[in-house]
DNA sequence: GCATTCAGAGCTGTATACAGTTATGTATAT
DNA sequence: ATATACATAACTGTATACAGCTCTGAATGC
C-alpha cells in the first residue's frame, strides 16, 4: 500500500506551514510531529531537510528545526523578487508564446475569473496563482517558473489574508489588461500592466503584514483559508 | 570533534555535484558514498534531500537519488534567469545601496580584480561569481541574494568551462563599466552594461555546453577548475 | 542469435535503538 | 523573592537492522 512516504510528508508538512498551522518561529517537535502523521522520525526529516532547502524552516543544529518566521522585511524581499520575475516573464512570454498558447491562457482567465464571490479564500488565491505561473510557464522558462513557485508557497498566507480583507476584487480587471497586452505581443504594455498590478498589492500586504503577524499567534486563525468571499 | 555532520555531509556532496565528480544522470550509490563520506545513510540522505529541493538531484521514488543532468536548455533557462535577476539587482543597488557599500564593492573589485593570469579556474570564477553577488548583495533583497546563489551554485561547472577555454578576460573591463554606472547611480547604463555583460556570455555558453558535455563524461575532467589561466 | 524468465544480489525506504546534548523544573542558598 | 546549581526528562543526531523493491545476469526456449 504505502506509496512513497518521503513525498506525501514532504507536502503535508509544506501544507502545515504554508497555512501557518505550524506557527512561525516555533520549534518543531519531531516525535509529535511524525506521530501525528503516522510515520517514523527518519522520513519526516528527510521531508524537513527539503523545506530546510526551500528556506520554509530553519534549522539549527542541536536544537531541531524551526518554522521560519515572516517577518515584514520577507515578505517585502519576496514580493518584490515576485514582481521582478513575473515582468520579465511576461516580457519573455511576448516573444516566445504561440498564439495557441496565448488562447488557452486567455480562456481560463475568462472561465474561471469572472466572479471570485462565494469562492473560499484559498479557491481564489490559487486562481490568482494559477494565472500568474500561466504567464510564467509561458516565459519557455523551467527554472523561472520553479523558482516563481517555491516563492508563492511562501507568501501564499499573505496572499490569503490579503484576499480576505479586500473582498472587492480589482484583480481580475488588471489581469484582462496583462492579458490582452500579452496577445497584442506588447511587451511594454504588459510589463507596465503587471508591474503594477503587482506593486499595487504591495502596500495592502505590508498591511495585512501587520494584520497577518498579530493574528498568527491567535487560536483559529488556520481557517483563513476557509473563509468566503463576500459580495463586493 | 563531531560537528553538526548534516551541514558538512551537504557542502562535500553538494561540492562533488559542482564539480561533476558526480556524474550527471549517474545513480547514486548511498552505501558507496556513505562510506566514502565515513557517516552513515541516514544524514547522507537527509543532505541529499536539501540538494532535491535545490534542483541539484532528481529524487525518483524507489529508484533513489540521480546527479541532475545539466541540458542545454536548462543551461539557457538558469543564464536566463539570472540575467533577470542580476539587473534588477542592479537597478535596486543604484537606488538602496550607501556610497560606502558603493565604494567597498569598488575598492574589492579593482584590488583583486585587476589581473586574473595565473589564478586557477576555480579562483578566476570564484571572484566573478564573488562581483556579481556582490551587487545581488547592494539590492537589500536577501531572497534575491539567496535565489542567485542557489543558480551560480548549479552553472558554476559550466563557469568554470567557460572560464578554461577564454583565456583573454574582457569581463573585467565590462565589470568595471558596471561599477561606474552604479558609482553614477545611473540605473539605466548599469543595467544595460550588465544585462550585455550577461548576454555576451550566453554565446559562449552555448559553445561551452557543448564542449562540457562531450567532456564531462571523459576521465579527468573533473580537474578543470584547477587548470591555470595563461596569458592573453 | 535473440528474446524471455527467473533467481539472486544489491539497493532503497523506513523503523527503531541508543548516545549525546539541550531544555526544564525543583531545590537550595543568598 | 531572586538567582543558581543540579538532577531529570525530553529531544535531537546518527547508526543499524530489516523488509520490500529493483535491477542484473544467467539460463532457457524459440
Amino acid at each position: 500500500m504505502a506509496g512513497p512516504r518521503v513525498d506525501d510528508i514532504y507536502e503535508q508538512v509544506k501544507a502545515m506551514a504554508v497555512s501557518f498551522r505550524l506557527r512561525p518561529g516555533d520549534r518543531l517537535n519531531e516525535v509529535a510531529l511524525s506521530k501525528e502523521l503516522g510515520v517514523s522520525r527518519t522520513p519526516l526529516r528527510e521531508a524537513l531537510n527539503r523545506l530546510v532547502a526551500e528556506r520554509m524552516f530553519d534549522f539549527r543544529p542541536g536544537q531541531g528545526f524551526f518554522c521560519r518566521p515572516l517577518d515584514a522585511q520577507s515578505v517585502y524581499d519576496l514580493f518584490e523578487l515576485r514582481q521582478i520575475i513575473e515582468v520579465a516573464a511576461a516580457r519573455s512570454a511576448c516573444e516566445k508564446a504561440s498564439d495557441e498558447e496565448l488562447g488557452s491562457l486567455s480562456n481560463e482567465l475568462y472561465e474561471t475569473g469572472i466572479d471570485i464571490t462565494g469562492l473560499t479564500v484559498e479557491e481564489a488565491v490559487s486562481r490568482d496563482e494559477a494565472f500568474h505561473l500561466g504567464i510564467a510557464k509561458l516565459s519557455g522558462n523551467a527554472e523561472l517558473l520553479e523558482t516563481l513557485r517555491r516563492i508563492n508557497e511562501r507568501i501564499r498566507y499573505i496572499r490569503w489574508i490579503s484576499m480576505s480583507l479586500d473582498r472587492v476584487q480589482r484583480s481580475k480587471e488588471e489581469h484582462k489588461r496583462v492579458m490582452q497586452a500579452l496577445i497584442d505581443r506588447d511587451a511594454d504594455a504588459a510589463a507596465a500592466a503587471l508591474g503594477r498590478h503587482i506593486v499595487k498589492r504591495m502596500d495592502q500586504v505590508q498591511d495585512a503584514v501587520r494584520h497577518g503577524i498579530s493574528n498568527i499567534y491567535m487560536e483559529g486563525s488556520d481557517d483563513i483559508s476557509a473563509r468566503i468571499i463576500g459580495e463586493g
